[in-house]
DNA sequence: GTGATTGTTATATAAACAATATAACAAATA
DNA sequence: TATTTGTTATATTGTTTATATAACAATCAC
């Protein structure tokens, strides 16, 4: 697996495997329909405890980006299933908010932030124009 | 004071002081060289614990907002003092990522990130080309 | 200079959260 | 049928968040 658990960080662990199972998405190395390993097996592989996978599955489950099929597996949705609601484009916004607040605040211009965005785009290896 | 604290929020009560206070700073409301009000007056007004406000004003500190003066105040340090650093660039790029990564996984394109970035801009009334 | 105010430091407590450890259950799968 | 699966439950540990008091020394207003 594709994941690495930084036990030092700030950031808690089921959020780390959150966030590192969505870039698996965004980069294309996991597709709709896809299956993920069950919370024992991916839990052994990271060296963590079965739950705190398994918090991470709701977590995702939550967002609506995966499907848990009880006693059988999470699934990843298409992305047609995850059309994007106005609920869900208001909690981006609101994600969003704080960080480019606090870039503001530190001197950052709209293009910087805007240059910024389109990295993370980039390092996901999706190809975006003028970039 | 503007300060709004939502004590149900799964943000922490500090952290929701720091991020009003950036909001302040960004609107224009609050200005490079103002004293931020006493850590024991603005808990009184916000019904909080001195520590909590305490905690924020060294998150704003060590994030390079402001300048705590030992038994004297909290002053907004100017936009020079706090000239971007290169870390400083490199930990805006570090929130941004995850915010961003789950708006692209949902469906989110880059116009649309992009245009809910410039949105935060225009709430906080500062001009931006081309909105 | 006196007294009030300030951030600092220390201790203590309570609640919530994060993470682990075991275990048992019932449905799904091979 | 036996294994694997997510689910649920209980318990423990450590960290974080938030509050409550209290005392200290520097700063500030009068």
């Amino acid at each position: 697996m594709f994941i690495q658990i930084e036990p030092q960080s700030d950031v808690p662990i089921y959020e780390q495997v959150t966030r590192q199972i969505m870039e698996g998405i965004a980069r294309g190395e996991m597709k709709p329909g896809d299956t993920l390993p069950s919370v024992r097996n991916l839990a052994a592989d990271l060296g963590v405890n079965m739950h705190t996978v398994n918090k991470s599955y709701h977590e995702l489950e939550e967002k609506g980006i995966i499907t848990i099929r009880a006693k059988s597996g999470a699934i990843i949705r298409s992305t047609e299933e995850r059309s994007l609601t106005p609920e869900q484009l208001q909690q981006i916004e609101k994600n969003l908010k704080p960080v480019v607040v606090e870039g503001m605040v530190l001197g950052a211009t709209v293009e910087q932030i805007e240059h910024m965005m389109k990295k993370v785009f980039s390092d996901l290896q999706i190809p975006v124009e003028g970039v």
